[in-house]
DNA sequence: TATTGTTATACTCTATAACTATA
DNA sequence: TATAGTTATAGAGTATAACAATA
């Protein structure tokens, strides 16, 4: 009955921590912060949403997305169309830089993906992949959206 | 060749910050910060250390430490004690209402387990954690340290 | 009056650098 | 002079509440 010195939710902590990390180093380099892109792939997925619905989503007070948005679109990457049936809401879309920057982004995450699982073999990032799923699942987490996005650094 | 939706690098990410922020809520419960129990942990394991000794360990500049122990002492849960042949340094160690907090927290580390693992069964549970160990290693993580503690909130 | 987006304010947390006491 | 611990200051980031425009 001797327990393992250090459990699964504490690697998962560590372990995930870590690749959070790594990732915001990588995206970094596209001049990204993890909430900005968080929010470039939910307007990319769901494109023409009101910064109220995306905040509701993100799990972020909507005062947050207004610095998020603007820094996105002085660079051209998303814009901001009002929309002309209700026009206090606005409808975020992306740019056709936006679009070419999620494609940059999109092969940052797949290099990323091989260098944390670089130790495992194919069978075992399958497995590993499923254990995660399940409990994910289980643990009522919603696909493609991490807590830590609520609270992650803007700028 | 179709790729996975959400590769094991976000999956990592999503479900060890979920684990991360449910541990923070259970250990609230016994008025304990993540750090302030990183602090504890390591003064368990290894007492009589210097304040700057184990800010180099927490990877954490040592003027954080200094109103993180005096909470701590306030409490009467962790003892500075001056170094007789260098009186420049604390000896920090556990008092034994330190000690006995830090049952309560294993306990609560325990419990905390099972809920994060409650879907998988046991052999899927070892499966877990090999395939964590193995990335832990390969990516030169220090056992019982994540990278979280750096920037953990105090109070 | 209710809601979207915005701005203003206060609060928390952190790091850098200056200070003291010992060596 | 160098080091351990402390204090002071300034900066970044956040949330709450007040505001203007539109419904």
């Amino acid at each position: 009955m001797e327990a393992p010195r250090f459990g699964n939710a504490f690697l998962l902590a560590q372990v995930g921590a870590h690749a959070a990390t790594r990732f915001t180093e990588r995206i970094g380099e596209l001049d990204l912060t993890p909430a900005q892109v968080g929010l470039l792939r939910l307007v990319a997925s769901r494109p023409g949403q009101s910064q109220q619905a995306l905040a509701k989503q993100l799990g972020t007070p909507a005062t947050r997305l207004v610095p998020l948005v603007d820094g996105l679109e002085k660079r051209g990457l998303i814009e901001r169309r009002r929309n002309a049936e209700d026009r206090r809401l606005y409808a975020l879309e992306l740019s056709q830089d936006g679009r070419e920057l999620m494609g940059q982004v999109a092969r940052t995450a797949a290099s990323h993906e091989r260098t944390i699982t670089a130790v495992l073999t194919d069978d075992e990032r399958a497995l590993l992949h499923d254990l995660l799923t399940k409990i994910a699942d289980d643990q009522g987490l919603t696909p493609g959206v991490h807590p830590g996005y609520a609270r992650g650094r803007l700028s």
